[in-house]
DNA sequence: TCTTTACAGTTCTAAAATAGAACTGTCAAC
DNA sequence: GTTGACAGTTCTATTTTAGAACTGTAAAGA
């Protein structure tokens, strides 16, 4: 499966992992949340290879997750800035961290802590229902095709020959 | 960076996306959260190459997000079922979706829908604090260092000489 | 003026990961 | 005794990444 097929999946997880579905493109985005803008900062934070950086930005720019913003003629100089489409991923960096700090700290602890404004504290972020405001479980959803479903279930149609046929083909 | 670096950062999202952070391990995840549990199963509904599914099984057993539980003997089988640290990833599963849902829809609308069997809604996933429960925004969040930093931003601590000397040792 | 530095890339080659297909092996059913 | 379900393993070819060097503009300093 190529890239560009996951983004016309009819099921809202592939795309979205066709879009920061890779290892460079979330610790790219980490950064973005951290408040860095320019290509210089993304490449000594991360250590990514100066090539692939510069994909990767294309790619997020042309995806609408950031925008490329001049901020000096001269050297034409331009600075990467998340979207409100990049903003709203923050839910999805949020769920990264937390899962991190409950599963993969070491004995040393949080690498960071993270604080609320409105009410001053230190939290975990916790995801509820948008309906009645109860903490999601997994055992506690079910699932059901939309408008834009292919499939009875959620996902992924293996409406390609190939997935059955597989075997018998030889 | 290799994979075994990222699990080693002093920054937890990092670690979850060395865990994680690839193409088709996320998908497999979804389709564990769908409830598929057999080699086929997975093959078969994501048209991964037989060797690569494999390859992250086996990562996802060492690493105790699966469980592989023999159901029954003769040609020995097994099934692939998560524990409660994969259980836990459900969270960025939702939010993985709900981006989706929000921004990678095509005009027929959601493939897929979600019900809260408390509640019996429809609904979408929201990020809240779990301290005063309000909705959190980026914005409105601060980042410190926690007893697990090694630098005072989140993250990365950029202790490769590399990433800074790399032009002045030209 | 000449050199160095900051910055933002681009362009190579080598190494690693993935795709794609076929092969192995056990057992049940036809 | 042949076929099919199932769960892998083993190949080769293609794509991606890593790693390092090179390009080019302009400011700062010697």
């Amino acid at each position: 499966m190529k890239w560009k097929e996951l983004e016309e999946e009819p099921c809202s997880m592939a795309r979205t992992i066709g879009v920061i579905g890779d290892r460079w493109t979330l610790l790219i985005l980490r950064e973005c949340f951290l408040r860095t803008r320019r290509f210089e900062g993304f490449q000594s934070a991360l250590g990514i290879t100066r090539h692939l950086l510069a994909e990767r930005l294309k790619k997020l720019v042309r995806l609408g997750i950031l925008r490329r913003i001049p901020y000096q003629e001269a050297p034409k100089r331009h600075e990467y800035i998340l979207t409100q489409k990049g903003l709203d991923l923050y839910p999805i960096m949020m769920a990264l961290v937390h899962w991190g700090d409950t599963h993969m700290v070491d004995e040393r602890g949080r690498p960071l802590l993270h604080q609320h404004h409105k009410c001053g504290k230190n939290f975990d972020p916790v995801m509820v229902c948008s309906e009645c405001g109860e903490p999601l479980l997994a055992k506690e959803v079910h699932t059901h095709p939309g408008p834009g479903a292919q499939s009875p279930l959620t996902i992924a149609a293996p409406d390609k020959p190939k997935a059955k046929a597989r075997r018998s083909a030889a």
